[in-house]
RNA sequence: GGAAGGAUGGCAGAGCGGUUUAUUGCGGCAGUCUUGAAAACUGUUGAGGGUGCAAGCCCUCCGGGGGUUCAAAUCCCUCUCCUUCCGCCA
């Protein structure tokens, strides 16, 4: 959410942001319901102003024996107004909240403009592209060939954008977890959690998937309960409605959680193997930043999310998206794509966001100054750090061997029994 | 699933229809005293919104929503959450 003074004292600055987002949304229509909402909140308050004279005046009278009749006449009177009054500037208010609620962030300063993915500028390349002297393989051949992905069994299951993964698959997949997670909280300082995967409208709200994006989730029929897409909906919301100390910032989090995504809206796009599932594992994580501070800390964040990826030798560069390419809740954003030899392309793997105080505000995560005074909004940031399926994807392409098997990275075979590779014979 | 008790400012905790602009304590901040600090004393200390150049004035908020009343933290209904007990259960 914006801040309301900004879209009432340099509308000019967010109609900018709108454009360069390409986003449809009119200004005029605040306008209105604003301006509207103040006008009957003025004279409604002024009625109870009035009304609330007359029954301190009431109260004299009661004291003192004397005869109010006239007095509750006219407070009567003055009620009935206020009623109505009242209800025209909370439908009044309603409309407003609810068009503030689908507003998307301003991009940062420093965010390149532009339309969409082909105007996302690349800022570094890590790592050497490999070479193989056969055609290397997609992912889900080496998967299903080695016997760790099946994607028939989990489509008789649950549907399509499922898999199953068992024997070395399901293995790779908990060491991944846990080297992603020792290395966040062992190295980068940051703090495990491990939050609930269901959450409500509100905690939706907080982080902006909700009330825009409501297809895109699943939610529990008859239950005010949402799977969550990504644990920066629970480690975000975290703190909602609390007011930090700025000694205890930055804070920093992360979570191993399964993420659900409905996927409307992709129809046809990557049908076929990890890369776009309903249910997929990540790792994210999430900082809560001094205003000041946060424009660094989504470089370290980054570097984080990097450090994940050199320590597997996996190939990637770094891209930071356009005005056009944003997500709704981000102000700037740097997406990680790793290099995948079967589909001969940098694919996203991890993306970094600072939200600015865009989700503070929505959240209500305040801070309170060292030297006292006013309570302002944290900046909130999140990235993956990393999901497991699509990492699992980029070491297969990566590792591949000319007989259908892949190697292990080094620093994960202290979390696989020292295994060095997956060969046909592995079970 | 059943029963009982709760939810009040950063925290603790009074108030149970109208001198309550929410008593008081702790904590925080400022000051007095002090070489400095502590202690003591004094003052101060929530959020959101409207209006105004400003000082200020005004409105709303005692878990959420609704109701009764001229007037609600206080009475009624309802929902949520917490605590305790019983039942069931991995």
């Amino acid at each position: 959410m914006l801040d309301l003074k900004i879209l009432q004292k340099c509308p000019e600055l967010v109609e900018r942001a709108l454009a360069a987002r390409h986003s449809d949304i009119k200004l005029a229509d605040f306008k209105k319901l604003d301006e509207r909402r103040r006008g009957l909140l003025s004279e409604v308050e002024a009625l109870k102003s009035a009304k609330n004279k007359i029954s301190a005046a009431v109260a004299g009278l009661k004291r003192t024996g004397g005869d109010a009749a006239a007095l509750l006449r006219q407070s009567s009177e003055l009620g009935a107004r206020i009623v109505a009054l009242d209800a025209e500037t909370e439908a009044t208010k309603s409309a407003l909240d609810a068009w503030m609620l689908r507003l998307p962030n301003m991009p940062h300063a420093d965010v390149p403009v532009g339309k969409d993915e082909n105007d996302n500028v690349e800022v570094k390349k890590w790592g050497n592209i490999p070479s193989f002297d056969f055609t290397p393989k997609e992912h889900w051949e080496i998967g299903s060939g080695l016997n760790g992905l099946d994607f028939d069994r989990a489509g008789r299951l649950a549907g399509s954008r499922f898999c199953v993964s068992w024997r070395w698959a399901a293995r790779l997949d908990r060491a991944l977890v846990n080297f992603f997670l020792d290395v966040h909280t062992k190295e980068q300082g940051y703090t495990e959690v491990l939050p609930p995967q269901i959450v409500n409208r509100k905690t939706m709200t907080g982080t902006g998937q909700l009330p825009k994006f409501e297809e895109d989730l699943f939610k529990l029929e008859g239950w005010d309960y949402y799977l969550i897409p990504t644990a920066e909906v629970p480690l975000t919301n975290l703190h909602a409605q609390e007011t930090l100390e700025e000694r205890e910032l930055p804070l920093a989090y992360t979570a191993q959680s399964a993420c659900f995504r409905s996927e409307a809206g992709s129809h046809g796009k990557d049908t076929k193997g990890l890369i776009r599932q309903h249910q997929f594992t990540k790792v994210e994580m999430v900082r809560f930043a001094h205003p000041d501070a946060s424009c660094a800390e989504l470089e370290l964040m980054r570097g984080h999310a990097e450090e994940l990826l050199q320590r597997l030798e996996l190939p990637y560069r770094v891209i930071v998206l356009c005005t056009g390419d944003m997500g709704f809740g981000a102000a700037k954003t740097y997406d990680l794509e790793v290099w995948l030899p079967g589909q001969n392309r940098y694919r996203e793997i991890s993306s970094c966001s600072n939200c600015g105080d865009f989700q503070a505000r929505r959240a209500g995560i305040r801070f309170r100054p060292a030297g006292g005074g006013k309570a302002e909004f944290v900046h909130t940031l999140n990235g993956s750090g990393l999901p497991t399926g699509r990492t699992l994807v980029a070491i297969l392409e990566n590792n591949q061997r000319k007989d259908g098997s892949f190697s292990i990275p080094k620093a994960l075979r202290p979390y696989m029994d020292g295994v060095e590779a997956i060969e046909r014979c592995n079970t």
